[in-house]
DNA sequence: CTGTTTATCGTCAAGCAGACGACTATGATC
DNA sequence: GATCATAGTCGTCTGCTTGACGATAAACAG
């Protein structure tokens, strides 16, 4: 049976992203500025449509290239200084999401070091990175200082929700809390990672006990760094290992 | 800015499923026969367009109706004798999926009881049950008896493999193992869905232990049975809890 | 009645997690 | 330079969970 394009209703195709970092103890997301109605004004998540030739990850990797200068990582490839893990999230397809016409939003999760420098390609105006916290508690309407308090635009509340879940989670079971972190990193800016993450204290002789145990999670370079003040801290990397098992326990309450 | 047909490129959306349930000690996944090209004669995993007015879950629902007669398992609402467990799994877009045209599949992920009734709406010749064993051990192309041994159609056995991962993970840490079993069921019921979907035996009574040390995991009913042959069974319902902790844990290997 | 099957309860040792004491090595402050 | 604050690292102890497995219970088949 040939192609009949009237046997199906058209739909543009877009990837959003949620891209995740840790600053300042806080766990943040970049957001931009909308230029352009419907939303005018209101921050959102960046993206963009994919192009017609173009996978789903690459039209993500593509996104976050050009927002953030990040690359997304690759697996098979050398370990890149600015890279940062890359998945797809979840695909977001209510009728009424955009008003404007059909779109199915395939969002994907982005988890980044702290950039030192600003991200490429976008003005301080119309790219920032704001805390989760406040982009989500943003229903009721109050910023702290008259800032923009309006809710994301379109359902990217919903979707920013769903990253910071999905990377909640995720940090306990896999080793993917280091993509936070920059290439060398110590014992206690992981932990740093958790406690931004989850919103919780942890113990840092448990939490030492626990990383330094787990084979694969952690090799030390050898080096050591003072820059958190304190005594000096050993320096580690990621190490090959995946996954966590035992995995890391987010404490309750 | 007003709506701009030609500012991106025309998309088909589909939802494929990957319907899981467990028959006779093993996992099977919906299967259906492709009735025209491309891939004629080809195992598939149902699926269809996603209607221009149709939210995602629905048209998932929707096409779950259609093949078994099931519906979607809805937490607001009553417990429904034919209820499945769906949840969306993953959208996979590659250019070249679909020799067609340029389709984006968003599939979803189903859990059901085994079925007393074959399923409504197809006749057996076109649609059947398949342990995924079979179905994604498929690339070296021997069934037993001259079985259709090709592999799937399209990237399916890819979105199959990714839906059993899923399940296999999910029961770990959730209750979703319930959604195998009937509404009433005997925790050798329960044991033996966990030891289908991830192959492995189980120890029954640790396993008896850790079920029914779980607050919230399952309520008996009062209820015994013998159906299994042996000792009479204390028959359960799924309880409320949904999240398991601390988790199942998988055997090794 | 005996053997088989399945369910259920108990015991024990090993391992892990949480609580927390103690010591170390830096920089900051007086 | 002594003292303090900070952060890192190593230990200890206790309780809980797990995995291995013995023992008993209640049905059915011969």
């Amino acid at each position: 049976m040939p192609y009949d394009p009237s046997a199906f209703p058209p739909f543009a195709v877009t990837v959003d992203l949620v891209v995740l970092t840790v600053r300042r103890h806080a766990l943040c997301a970049l957001a931009v500025r909308r230029g352009e109605s419907p939303y005018q004004g209101r921050w959102a998540l960046p993206g963009g449509f994919v192009r017609g030739d173009e996978d789903l990850a690459t039209a993500a990797a593509r996104e976050l290239a050009e927002e953030t200068g990040l690359h997304a990582h690759d697996p098979a490839g050398p370990v890149l200084p600015n890279a940062a893990h890359l998945e797809q999230l979840a695909t977001y397809g209510d009728p009424k999401r955009d008003p404007r016409m059909r779109v199915v939003s395939v969002a994907h999760l982005a988890l980044a070091p702290d950039l030192p420098a600003p991200r490429a390609g976008g003005d301080a105006h119309s790219v920032r990175w704001a805390p989760v916290e406040d982009l989500l508690d943003q229903e009721v309407g109050y910023g702290r200082e008259g800032e923009q308090a309006a809710p994301l635009a379109f359902d990217h509340a919903r979707i920013l929700a769903d990253g910071v879940e999905r990377a909640r989670s995720k940090i306990e079971y896999s080793s993917l809390a280091t993509a936070f972190c920059p290439q060398e990193f110590t014992v206690g800016e992981l932990r740093r990672v958790y406690e931004a993450v989850w919103g919780v204290a942890l113990d840092p002789r448990n939490f030492h006990r626990k990383v330094t145990g787990t084979p694969g999670f952690l090799v030390p370079t050898g080096g050591t760094t003072t820059r958190q003040g304190g005594r000096p801290a050993q320096l580690f990397q990621a190490g090959g290992a995946t996954l966590l098992n035992p995995p890391m326990l987010r404490p309750e309450a």
